[in-house]
DNA sequence: TATAATAATAAACATCATGTACAGAATTAG
DNA sequence: CTAATTCTGTACATGATGTTTATTATTATA
């Protein structure tokens, strides 16, 4: 049959390969990146960001419907830099029963303290700032589902634990609470280093807020 | 020069005793919480506002700057009516030591979910939609004050107990925690009630992750 | 209750960002 | 090379914002 439909058939796909389609939406995420940094991202306007692409205001219109839809794929290229860190991480190894350095959980806080660190004030105006809903959501859906395949992992080298919090709620706890410090942290312009605020992370989450406050506690 | 729109609060300290002023900002305040439920915060204007008051539309500009000047002082009355429930609650007892279902942070964290529960509509559109930005940070902030002087007050009945993360880091991430999982749960329409959410929510924040996935840990 | 102060109102107005339409110029792919 | 596409500028309609002004309505209080 038609073993040649290459041509035109797979342009929903292949129709970023013009050099002026991927261009011009590189230039727009950058530049809204960049104004969410200068001037937050309510009051950033299409055609801030078309001047500052270098483009005409008509062209945005032409790859997005409105500013949201570009915020949305520019955070998620921004997350997208986090995963591809995160997910080279070696596997469970044996959370819970121990908490030592180097769990791969404990790695990964690091990591995402660590990148936050570099993109600070990307992340400060995001994560706190007028574009919050979307970047919030996004970062916390990734986050939790990296728990929760994390946590299946262990599931299936003990299949017969039954864990006293549903997957769900637990791997939710987790995002909030690792997104909630980062903000805080980014708030108060990272009055700890990213290995401290990592170490802190671990007491409270791993040992609880027990753990946290009370040093003496006899370890079991 | 602008800095100071001077809406007529300022003046006297009793200037709101006029009755068509108060009268007229409550039309207003409910007005927008309603319209948020329905619409959603970003899509509603002004003239929608002030019609649902059945105000004139430049009456709002008497009151307020903006719409989100008007968001603010709506978000601060529900989080008041929260805090009145939470603050009469009894004082600390002893945290840390032992985690019964009568502990007084137990009791408050109950009350937000239940709090959370009976506004659900308002709360899931305010919390992750569009008007995320001032009413997280406003939760987050009545929340950390709160457990801040909880713990002030365990520190005062043991005067020379180091805590091993500081206090600002952990009363911001108990919020960042408790905030994230009612956000959660209100998105996934409540699946667990408020009794088992705040249970939940006690086994990992007081007992970590290994108490909280870890059924039978032996306990000091 | 009388009256001065204050608040609410409608109408008109200027401003600004948005989104669309269109026709021509520039660039790209094949 | 050339046909397809992408980009461009201009122009226009729309809708919300925020202000101004003159007038009416309500309130506090003496």
């Amino acid at each position: 049959m038609n073993e040649r439909t290459e041509t035109n058939e797979q342009r929903g796909q292949e129709r970023r390969t013009d050099r002026r389609v991927s261009r011009t939406r590189r230039q727009l995420r950058d530049a809204l990146l960049a104004l969410i940094i200068e001037h937050g991202y309510d009051s950033v306007t299409i055609e801030q960001i078309t001047q500052r692409a270098d483009l005409g205001r008509t062209t945005f219109y032409l790859h997005y419907r409105d500013k949201e839809e570009l915020l949305i794929e520019s955070i998620d290229s921004i997350a997208q830099e986090l995963l591809v860190q995160v997910v080279p991480l070696p596997k469970p190894g044996q959370m819970g029963e121990d908490d030592a350095p180097r769990d791969p959980a404990q790695a990964a806080t690091l990591l995402v303290f660590r990148h936050a660190a570099q993109n600070s004030l990307l992340y400060r105006v995001i994560l706190r700032g007028e574009g919050a809903l979307k970047a919030n959501t996004r970062f916390h859906e990734i986050i939790q589902s990296s728990v929760r395949e994390y946590v299946e992992e262990l599931n299936r080298s003990a299949p017969d634990f039954q864990p006293m919090v549903p997957l769900e709620v637990f791997s939710s706890y987790f995002a909030a609470a690792l997104l909630g410090l980062v903000t805080w942290w980014l708030e108060r312009d990272m009055p700890y280093s990213p290995e401290e605020m990592s170490e802190y992370f671990r007491r409270m989450f791993f040992r609880g807020a027990r753990g946290a406050l009370i040093p003496n506690e006899v370890t079991p």
